[in-house]
DNA sequence: TGTACATCAGTGAACGCGCGTTCACTGATGTAC
DNA sequence: TGTACATCAGTGAACGCGCGTTCACTGATGTAC
């Protein structure tokens, strides 16, 4: 099957393997120095061209640089979600534990666009850029998904952990879940908020130089902690065996 | 008493002072805008000085930028000492606890710094820059000493945690302990690093700006992730009503 | 105590740099008749 | 199919900016005799 007449005129698809590359190149630099050295001047030698011509592609280098940001977290969400969706439904332990895994990747695949969103605000990554908060929100959707489908399954011990909430704590979590329609009680928000810390930790120590560098075994002390993170509320307890023999096949490797 | 005569020439105090000016007025600068905006030129700006004039006390904007990071790890060693000193010596589950703290107050007292050496590398923060490692060192060493003292006074149940360690992962473990001289076991050594994961993690997603806002009770819910982190090892199990009424004296508060 | 000299804090002009962005323009690509 | 015109990608010079750093200098502060 042929295509006959491209549906996109010739213009318009060379418009946008323009556009593609600018962003590409602009993303190398990002990676290469930060946010900070990102510059279109730049941008424009690597590509040949001159400064001015990329005014015909991008308003501006801040909205450049916000789209770019706000690309890097759709492709988080991406991975989240289809390592969410690549696990077993019914092995809630082991699918938290790979859509850990894939943050992780991912994180050290994108090392600047993690820092973007994680570390000391860039002034554009706190401002409104709708599309990036989206994008965020869409990835942290896949933990609570994780979360909540584990205590729907009745597999957190909840009632365990809501005892030790004292009671402010526990209303404050429940009007925040009201507030922001997640199906998840108390108990399960403070576990997802313990679960969250615990990843975020790790990977930014791992990405910045502060785990102990002369460590093989990152990855598996990676796993370990994530395990080891939710299993302590896993109902009938401490059973790292059940998880923590995983096909390597997607467990991110230490650079 | 009064002081006859000044052992320190007039001069070199005022040189002193104006290092001092310097030093203080680019923390500020640091604190405003982030370590990229910090520029000699406005520091002289903002003192009413000739740019030149600085030359005079600081050999460049690189050195005088990892004079400040250092100076900010010696000023979290001696907090996180402090707190380490004031508490009582036999409680450690809370000292661990008011350590914590201590951490989390100097990070949100200074979030510039702690952006620095915690966040995406500032190319000054990997250098070698001598100082500041050793202050960096100096801080983590708190946290191995609470653990030292926690399982060396059988508080922790090691052998629990040893057991779940692969015997690649123990003597990984063991190696590094044995090659940094720290008085600690493989399973204490795991302890550390989790619980330091654990931490950091917190402390990194409250600063910039992603746990929950609404949630009233940050205070709280540190407290309460810093010490399930360590009481989920604690022999004699889960017992958090032993360590979290501590006086809120020494909690931070959250912005 | 007074004078001659050395030290050193601070000045101001200048250098070369890279940046974001604007603007009038050229020339190629598409479109309408 | 051929011509007239509109669209639009890309150019190159220029603007004003702030930066780090150097350098020859002025004038005040200290020191030695």
């Amino acid at each position: 099957m042929t295509v006959v007449s491209s549906p996109v005129p010739r213009r318009e698809r060379l418009r946008q393997a323009t556009l593609d590359e600018i962003k590409q190149t602009a993303r190398a630099q990002l990676a290469e120095r930060g946010p900070a050295a990102l510059s279109l001047r730049g941008v424009a030698r690597v590509m040949g061209m001159a400064p001015s011509a990329l005014y015909r592609y991008v308003d501006s280098r801040e909205i450049l640089l916000a789209e770019l940001v706000a690309d890097g977290f759709a492709s988080l969400a991406e991975a989240l979600e289809a390592a969410f969706d690549a696990a077993d439904p019914h092995d809630h332990l082991r699918r938290w534990l790979q859509v850990a895994r894939a943050q992780r990747r991912w994180a050290l695949d994108h090392p600047t666009e993690y820092g973007l969103i994680f570390g000391p605000g860039i002034p554009c990554a706190t401002s409104t850029n709708d599309r990036m908060i989206t994008q965020l929100h869409r990835a942290v959707a896949v933990l609570f998904r994780c979360m909540s489908e584990s205590t729907g399954a009745g597999m957190i011990d909840t009632a365990a952990v809501d005892a030790q909430l004292t009671p402010p704590m526990r209303a404050s979590l429940q009007a925040w879940g009201r507030d922001h329609d997640v199906a998840i009680d108390a108990a399960g928000l403070a576990v997802c908020l313990a679960v969250w810390t615990q990843l975020h930790g790790f990977i930014s120590l791992e990405m910045f130089g502060h785990l102990p560098p002369a460590l093989d075994d990152i990855d598996e002390l990676f796993d370990r902690q994530m395990a080891d993170a939710i299993i302590r509320v896993w109902r009938g307890g401490y059973n790292l065996a059940t998880v923590m023999p995983v096909p390597p096949a997607d467990r991110p490797v230490a650079k």
